[in-house]
DNA sequence: AAAAGATGTCATGGT
DNA sequence: AGACCATGACATCTT
């Protein structure tokens, strides 16, 4: 077992290098805390693939790549926390149709303002389209699942190579042994290495003496099936936007001092960028998904908001006309014209978390505007009488949360180009498309983030790196090859995590190469197979076939071998291990699979039933070791490989996060801008059909409405609401402090 | 022939 | 204490 100090310093490790890689800085937090296990699991290391307990549970897995238990939910997980909070953050600012519409109906024809009972409302009745949001985010794991796994899980190990025909000329006899060489000293022991590594061909020679006949007649036996031919695997290789202030009147704009302005203003700017951004990440989508959102959403041709003030100021103003007929015919056209706009809130609520608030949403919307924030929202702060370019501080604002300058700064364009591996040539077009048609697609599921979730990185990865290409099939491939072999330490079972690994591998490609001949030399798994040891599947330790038939047993008859017996044991020589040699040169009595792979008692035992001398006991012992010491270093550096394929995975995966995290985030910008503009334009409008006792127009400079909490809307003087609207604006503040 | 990667071995430290 | 394992460092082999 693990100490809990390797638990904390590997996984802190892990994780900071995770981190510094991705170089998230916002959403890491929010995942730790969260419940949910992958960040988390390296820090503490349970499931971490470093924890060599659990190593030894993978060798029928892709040896150890579904390590990661990583939840197939997680992503919707993460999305549903982090659409929550953002929900929670747009609440503020969401429109209270019914309230303002509430103020039109009961507005008094001598112009005192004293609405106050609620209507029936709009609220967002008209668009019920928000209901029609569907499609929770579900195709993203799908998508993933598709890639294909777990096909040829048991050619390994049974395809004998073609015997390769580079048998020296020689005839050489490897005998049992000559007495050249005095084992008793390790020194000599090198020695013999030496003269192995100098070329067995000619000191094997010298070794014929004495166990020529014995090794003749093995090499017959042997040569004879062919079957003992080591086999070897064969190598797999072989702001504005959409804003429309330039449509908007500009005499309503500039005589009324609608907070909104003021307050939308500055974010945009940087909301600049996170347009662009959204525009590429939305441009990859469209192309690459003819998502059902893009039905469900076109939106009419033209801006909605330019329509909707084409409209409302045609809608005649009279001051004697009821608001509330005035509302359902200015505002309620606005809204079922604005709807597929509106939808566009909703819409990004179509991911899982959302997704209550879209059966609910015109109560909801109603339900959760609270009155504080429509007078934040209704109360600028600055007191002058100019417009938006004198905008002061901005109101205590979403956007100053959800749109961080140093995130905006942090990921760059570029950044996000990369991960999405999102081509700058596609997007330049797709833009243009995307600028004249500003139908939007925020369905989440449907949206870029699944897509490069999915297909997206995987076409990324393999463009850029080599890794994710075929990381499906190189998964299994590497599967397959593991599952087969397994050095002693891996030893579980994990179809399961196979499943699992298919679906998280993003992109990572194992080298066939490394596997496959790490693994075609375990013993471990053959030694357990007594039918295959003769087969001679190349496993390092154990003794050649003839080397095996030398030492136990007898000397049969005299066959006389024949040249291709001889190539056959010249090749089977030269696959033994150098401790295969030495054990043979020592006339070890068993093999060296035995020796190595023996519980400790029974090697015991063994040793005590033959008698051995020092020199050969000494052997046996560090044959022991040094086999055992290999298969050790096999495993540790499977381990570190799979270490940093997870490793790499999860970089990955965050990246991937990251990536659909803020696509969503500008999506919730963008749904957000226009919920204040509609806002702001019906605060225009409202304010401007305003008329006093003599039937003139309010000033907005002196005068503005706000929004009680008892449901009514008043007209006050902007002086007051000022005041309000800073006393609000600082509460927030302080209570971060 | 050199370089890089793969594998084996040893020393050391931990369980 | 001894057996075993993990791993860094180096050696050796293979490609």
């Amino acid at each position: 077992m693990l100490s809990l100090k390797k638990y904390l310093t590997e996984g802190l490790l892990q994780f900071t290098i995770l981190l510094s890689l991705v170089g998230v800085r916002v959403d890491v937090d929010t995942y730790l805390t969260s419940q949910l296990p992958p960040l988390r699991e390296i820090i503490l290391g349970p499931s971490s693939a470093y924890t060599q307990t659990q190593f030894h549970n993978l060798r029928n897995t892709l040896d150890g790549y579904g390590i990661h238990p990583k939840s197939v939910d997680l992503d919707n997980y993460f999305t549903a926390r982090r659409l929550l909070s953002q929900v929670r953050a747009l609440d503020r600012f969401q429109v209270p149709t019914t309230e303002v519409n509430a103020w039109l109906v009961h507005r008094d024809p001598e112009g005192s303002v004293s609405g106050s009972q609620p209507s029936s409302g709009l609220a967002l009745e008209s668009s019920s389209g928000l209901q029609d949001v569907t499609g929770p985010d579900s195709g993203v794991r799908e998508s993933e699942t598709e890639q294909g796994f777990g096909d040829d899980l048991e050619d390994l190990g049974a395809v004998a190579p073609p015997v390769s025909g580079d048998l020296t000329k020689e005839d050489i006899d490897l005998g049992a042994g000559r007495e050249v060489f005095d084992y008793s000293h390790r020194q000599k022991e090198q020695d013999v290495d030496k003269e192995l590594r100098d070329g067995r061909g000619e000191q094997e020679d010298n070794w014929a003496g004495t166990g020529t006949d014995a090794l003749a007649q093995d090499l017959l036996v042997d040569g004879e099936t062919g079957e003992s031919f080591p086999a070897q695997f064969p190598d797999v290789t072989s702001l504005p936007e959409a804003a429309p202030s330039e449509n908007e009147s500009p005499v309503l704009q500039n005589s009324l001092l609608s907070p909104l302005l003021t307050g939308t203003e500055s974010p945009f700017d940087l909301e600049q960028q996170w347009q662009d951004l959204m525009s590429i990440m939305e441009m990859q989508a469209m192309e690459v998904n003819s998502s059902a959102s893009e039905i469900l959403y076109s939106t009419p041709p033209g801006d909605a908001l330019s329509t909707n003030y084409s409209l409302a100021p045609s809608t005649p103003i009279n001051q004697n006309v009821s608001l509330h007929q005035a509302s359902l015919g200015g505002c309620g056209q606005e809204f079922s014209l604005f709807s597929p706009e509106v939808e566009s809130l909703p819409a990004a609520a179509a991911s899982p978390a959302l997704l209550p608030l879209g059966p609910s949403n015109s109560t909801s919307l109603n339900s959760t505007f609270s009155p504080a924030s429509l007078a934040g929202l209704f109360f600028p702060p600055q007191l002058n009488g100019t417009t938006n370019d004198t905008a002061g501080p901005e109101l205590p604002d979403p956007l100053g949360g959800l749109l961080d300058e140093a995130m905006l700064d942090e990921i760059s364009l570029m950044d996000l180009a990369i991960e999405e591996g999102f081509n700058p040539v596609q997007a330049s077009q797709l833009e243009e498309e995307f600028d004249s048609d500003s139908g939007l697609s925020l369905d989440s599921s449907h949206s870029p983030s699944s897509l490069s979730g999915s297909e997206g990185s995987s076409s990324s990865s393999s463009a850029s790196t080599s890794s994710a290409s075929s990381s499906s099939s190189a998964s299994s491939s590497a599967s397959s090859s593991f599952s087969e072999e397994g050095a002693v330490g891996y030893s579980s079972d994990s179809e399961t995590l196979d499943l699992e690994e298919a679906e998280g591998a993003v992109g990572y490609q194992p080298e066939y190469s490394k596997f496959c001949r790490m693994s075609y030399q375990d013993p471990s798994q053959l030694s357990c197979l007594p039918y295959l040891e003769h087969v001679g599947h190349n496993h390092t330790y154990n003794m050649a076939p003839s080397a095996l038939d030398a030492t136990e047993l007898p000397p049969g008859g005299g066959f006389k071998k024949g040249g291709k017996e001889k190539q056959a044991a010249d090749f089977l020589e030269k696959q033994m291990s150098r401790d295969e040699h030495r054990a043979r040169a020592m006339k070890i009595p068993f093999t060296n699979d035995k020796i190595i792979n023996l519980p400790v008692e029974e090697f015991n035992e063994l040793l005590s039933k033959h008698q051995l001398s020092e020199a050969q006991l000494s052997l046996i012992r560090d044959i022991r070791r040094r086999g055992k010491n290999k298969m050790a270093a096999q495993n540790c550096r499977k381990r570190k490989l799979d270490t940093i394929l997870n490793l790499e995975r999860d970089v990955e995966d965050l990246q991937r996060d990251k990536a659909r995290l803020l696509r969503e985030k500008v999506e919730f910008l963008r749904s957000l801008r226009q919920m204040k503009q509609k806002v702001q334009s019906l605060y225009q409008e409202v304010f401007g059909r305003l008329r006093d006792e003599n039937g003139r127009p309010y000033s907005p400079s002196q005068y503005a409405l706000q929004y009680a909490g008892d449901g009514s809307v008043l007209l006050i003087p902007r002086a007051l609401a000022d005041q309000q609207a800073r006393r609000q604006e600082r509460k927030p503040k302080d209570r971060r402090k």
